[in-house]
DNA sequence: GCAGAGCGCTTGCAAAAGTTAGCACCCCTG
DNA sequence: CAGGGGTGCTAACTTTTGCAAGCGCTCTGC
């Protein structure tokens, strides 16, 4: 399997996901639905703009559906973890609260018993 | 000034300053010399690829490289948001509510009144 | 039954992206 | 001065991207 058709299949399933027909989101995103179509059978591969536009309708983030096409190489592990602390925007404490949700996410991950805990309280206070 | 010639005078600003020539550069990145001669006097506008490629020779991130090709919005400037989007522990939906958080605390610094919005209710819902 | 509107898909076609070959212009070195 | 090797740029070509038009199908209302 390509990793055309991965995109393709990935897109193919959100958009199904968002109950949203082929001219639908050809209409929202302003490529046409032919082209929808081919690209979500892996049989072309859409430029970074329409990327963009597809994930933008979709609500899937840009560097994610870039990193889903394979424009954006995976980074080594600890990469959140470094980006979080290097970020000039946010104040210690959210770096901090971000980085403990972080890490429950990738606990509920390893969990046999997924889905049982909740970052919710995590952010009760700010 | 079009974004697309900024584009070009700044990966051309960065080869000269790594005393590089078009050919190595060309030779380094796999693309040819004359497109990269087209793409830095912005007649030409670069895919991914390319712009992934150049960047990787000239040692500049690549999300740096596609903010400075407007194909990443100024908003997910950083580190933060492609280094989320390329982890492999995480699901895709803790993902999107990872960078929805990330995004609120951003908010929260830029409001007048800081604190007013919370971002408890992003993690409510699975 | 049979318009009409929705669905996804196929087919040519225009416009970009990108390459190979070759241009002109230097700066050396014999 | 001939020449080779360096620079960047131009021209013609091939490949890929993306779209308009139209296909066949299904479902719904008249």
């Amino acid at each position: 399997m390509s990793a055309l058709s991965e995109l393709g299949e990935f897109i193919r399933e959100q958009r199904r996901n968002a109950q949203i027909s082929l001219r639908q989101l050809a209409q929202q995103t302003g490529v046409s639905n032919p082209y929808l179509s081919q690209i979500e059978r892996g049989l072309r591969r859409p430029s970074a703009e329409v990327l963009q536009q597809i994930g933008n309708a979709l609500r899937i983030s840009t560097p994610v559906m870039y990193l889903r096409a394979g424009l954006l190489e995976a980074k080594e592990s600890g990469g959140v973890v470094s980006a979080i602390a290097a970020d000039d925007e946010l104040t210690e404490r959210q770096k901090h609260l971000l980085l403990e949700i972080y890490d429950s996410f990738r606990r509920e991950n390893t969990e046999h018993s997924p889905g049982a805990d909740r970052a919710g309280h995590l952010v009760e206070e700010s």
